[in-house]
DNA sequence: CAAATAAAAGATAAAAATATCTTAATATAT
DNA sequence: ATATATTAAGATATTTTTATCTTTTATTTG
């Protein structure tokens, strides 16, 4: 819908794996997996993605796994998305329309755009640590079940 | 993004349907698809399910074509949503969390019901044919060149 | 150092979305 | 009536997205 199925997975494990890691322990896949209700293999191949690109941090071996520290858990859900999905969702056009612009507007150009400044500053003022607590006191869910 | 790009042409064709049948004419299918730069048969496809939905009219043989009449225009953009994407966009949950809910909320929760609440607004207020007059005097644009 | 554990990387598969092609049905005009 | 123009319908193809499977690499622990 508004993002992909990747993306959706992507936040929901980096969130996830900020609650899980805030005392410094590290989570696995399978964890992950299970914990956000995602495909094992699917969201492994994600969190690769998320890590090459700094967005959280891994280790292998045993007692590996995936973690955040202070200063990941300050990346906000925008570069998350922007990983991800890349920034069409911010700067597109809602008709699709590649030079739809001030100058050239499609018949939504000006409603779309405060939508998407709506979502920008949504996902930009979130962190991905930002949610610990209210996960932690069962304000907030991230899994189906 | 928003919209499935299935989505995004169905917009756009009704708009120009709406624009061009507004003193009577027909449309073809060949005239929408470079109206509005789409794939031909694509947009085909499209305008069939459009006209089944009566959402726009059709006619067949010569001097035939898409077109809408006053009742068709009054339909609003978020009908032809519905139409092509279900409603998804104005009632899903932002992170695919598929029982998010009040009581049961992600994360993101409350700051997308405000998103989709403006983005159902936006396009339950704008009608088919309330751009004809903005796109006949080039202040709004359907297509890329 | 060897064994075990975990992520990384690469290859493959399945499903969904997008696009195209062909034939049929219908209406119009001559 | 016949030829022509046009949408409707059905079948197929391509591309992209989502998902899975296998092998490799790195790390830890005994």
């Amino acid at each position: 819908m508004f993002f992909s199925k990747t993306c959706e997975y992507a936040i929901r494990a980096v969130i996830f794996i900020a609650q899980k890691s805030e005392n410094g322990n590290k989570v696995s896949i399978k964890e992950i997996a299970a914990g956000i209700d995602s495909p094992e293999h699917f969201i492994a191949k994600i969190l690769q993605d998320l890590s090459k690109r700094g967005l959280i941090q891994s280790s292998k071996g045993p007692n590996g796994g995936f973690y955040t520290d202070q200063y990941t858990r300050k990346h906000t859900l925008a570069d998350v998305v922007k990983a991800i999905d890349g920034d069409k969702i911010f700067t597109g056009c809602g008709l699709g329309l590649k030079n739809c612009s001030e100058v050239k507007p499609c018949p939504l150009h000006h409603e779309f755009k405060a939508i998407r400044k709506q979502m920008y500053q949504t996902l930009q003022r979130a962190t991905v640590g930002e949610f610990n607590e209210s996960l932690n006191l069962g304000l907030r869910y991230i899994k189906e079940r």
